[in-house]
DNA sequence: GATGTTGCTGCAATGCGTTGCAATAACGCC
DNA sequence: GGCGTTATTGCAACGCATTGCAGCAACATC
């Protein structure tokens, strides 16, 4: 992570270093509120903000990858295994990924029809789901 | 409108007449704040959570319906003419509409494979348009 | 037109996230 | 180890949206 950070000019705080360490312990996906209140956890005098800008810069750096849940709450994923869509049941609250396989039909048409470069993982589908129909 | 809400049991009063007055007046998409505003314009003592009820209201009706921008905040679009998906370049900010046709191979992907009802209204996708890559 | 119900409003507080700015402290270099 | 640069931090204020609750007022009924 030092040597990432310095590579593009970037700094390696304690700060950091704490959200770091938050992160590697997670699994998963985690609102931004989640992630500060592990931080302070661990030091308490975490402040918001500055969680927020690492998150970005983290974001930068391919660590995280951020989305919005159906509230529009951001949600962060820590190292995705492979890129992927989020689907959020309404109804129950259910949250599942789409592999890319699943979205490949409109990440292509999309392409093809209108040049657009997908981001799928910040890609989250509302609906409902079998068990809530 | 008064008559539609009358048949729900609900009410019909000067602030949701406000409210109706203004989506009257909008087409395409609108932030929540901007409708909060609109309403400011015509009578100042407008309230916001009152705002955000009605329109609360009204997508129960069907009047409205509501997405999340690229960044989250809330997206409103008023008597869609047709179901339809949002699409936002991440680089200039552009925004188009993804028709039912364009998101029916992925509907239908996620309706045969996992029995999930997509609520296309509410989609958001997000990345890079032709121009800007 | 008066009255009772109960859906709505206004308000205040809360939550999540962002931004501007001055002070701080990593880092590279000597 | 000391020093200068400048990326980061802490803080305070702000913006958008949501929620709980007491009082108000639309509406149906008489």
């Amino acid at each position: 992570m030092r040597e990432r950070l310095h590579a593009r000019g970037l700094r390696w705080t304690p700060q950091r270093r704490a959200l770091v360490t938050v992160l590697s312990q997670t699994r998963g996906h985690v609102t931004g509120a989640v992630l500060v209140e592990r931080c302070r956890e661990q030091d308490p005098s975490t402040i918001p903000s500055t969680v927020y800008r690492t998150l970005e810069v983290l974001e930068e750096l391919g660590i995280v990858r951020h989305g919005h849940g159906p509230d529009g709450r951001q949600q962060y994923h820590v190292l995705p295994d492979a890129e992927h869509g989020h689907l959020h049941c309404r109804a129950c609250g259910g949250a599942w990924e789409i592999s890319a396989d699943e979205a490949a039909s409109i990440v292509a048409a999309l392409e093809s029809g209108r040049g657009f470069a997908v981001d799928l993982s910040h890609v989250t589908i509302v609906g409902r789901c079998r068990d809530c129909r």
